[in-house]
DNA sequence: AACGCATAAGTAAGAC
DNA sequence: GTCTTACTTATGCGTT
């Protein structure tokens, strides 16, 4: 019976939790929205929305762990026989 | 030079957009954590984890059925050249 | 060295991998041109293509409704311990 | 009347054009399975998916529109006083 | 620790 | 030409 999944309960108690994850998720979606706002103010002043998004993706992750990305990228390239930079494979 | 993407800004502006940014999305993740929470607190008292889910999606859903189904009726009327909305075919 | 990704290994078997994907990307896309001309030829013949899209989006939906639905009875099969399927509880 | 929307015409018609795009739309989603397949595979090899993506839209995406993405990436991060390389600011 | 699922980001197409 | 909406891709989370 231990480890039986609740069946029986106190309707008010799943309520209640139902409705504080809609609150949050509600909570959750007003901000994601904010968040567009931003972003299109900021391109209202002229600047490039792909570009700050993947400035602040850089910002977010940690230094040495883009340096290891990127030097595994390198890996594959190379054994793809593709130039990693401009003076490449003759 | 107006179809020009800005490259050149006062750094100040930039930085305060990022940050703004980025503010926000922690309060998202702040949010997205208490949901987590809430799930996790709701399992300790013996709720399935995915029946909560998918009843707050049922219910998501519910809500949504509603608007989807007056946008459909706006498409057909609109595609039978029948006014949506007050201000329609003079 | 077994927790370690892969950097060394067949350039061949690599570049099979990258080409079998570009293949496969390549067909996508050309399918996704098909469906477009579709869309575009039925509209030539007089067809409203946002309504297409409703109908077309419509039955799928329909289709994955029961497909929901039986999810959804098994999981709450399965929460209430019951076998979902026949190899089931001992 | 000509620039009617079609509201009669042969149901064949229409159910041909339907039955046409979801064939389509079915091989389409078979390829992108396949597509899945085929990571999963490499990744059963020991190569890493999320690199092996990197590689791939690499070599999708012409070489000059990297570089001005990436430099133009560079600006910004200048503005914000982020080194872009490891010899920098200071 | 790996797998698959579910959400979130990014991109591309279509409508107004 | 802008703006929104839908689709695709990518990352992260929970589970096994």
């Amino acid at each position: 019976m231990a480890d039986q999944v609740k069946t029986s309960f106190a309707h008010g108690q799943l309520l209640t939790i139902v409705e504080r994850i809609e609150r949050l998720e509600e909570e959750k979606k007003t901000i994601a929205g904010d968040i567009k706002e931003v972003y299109a103010e900021a391109k209202g002043n002229g600047f490039d929305i792909k570009i700050l998004r993947k400035v602040i993706s850089l910002r977010k992750k940690d230094a040495n762990e883009r340096q290891e990305e990127e030097s595994m990228i390198d890996v594959y390239l190379a054994a793809l026989g593709m130039a990693v930079t401009a003076e490449a494979a003759e």
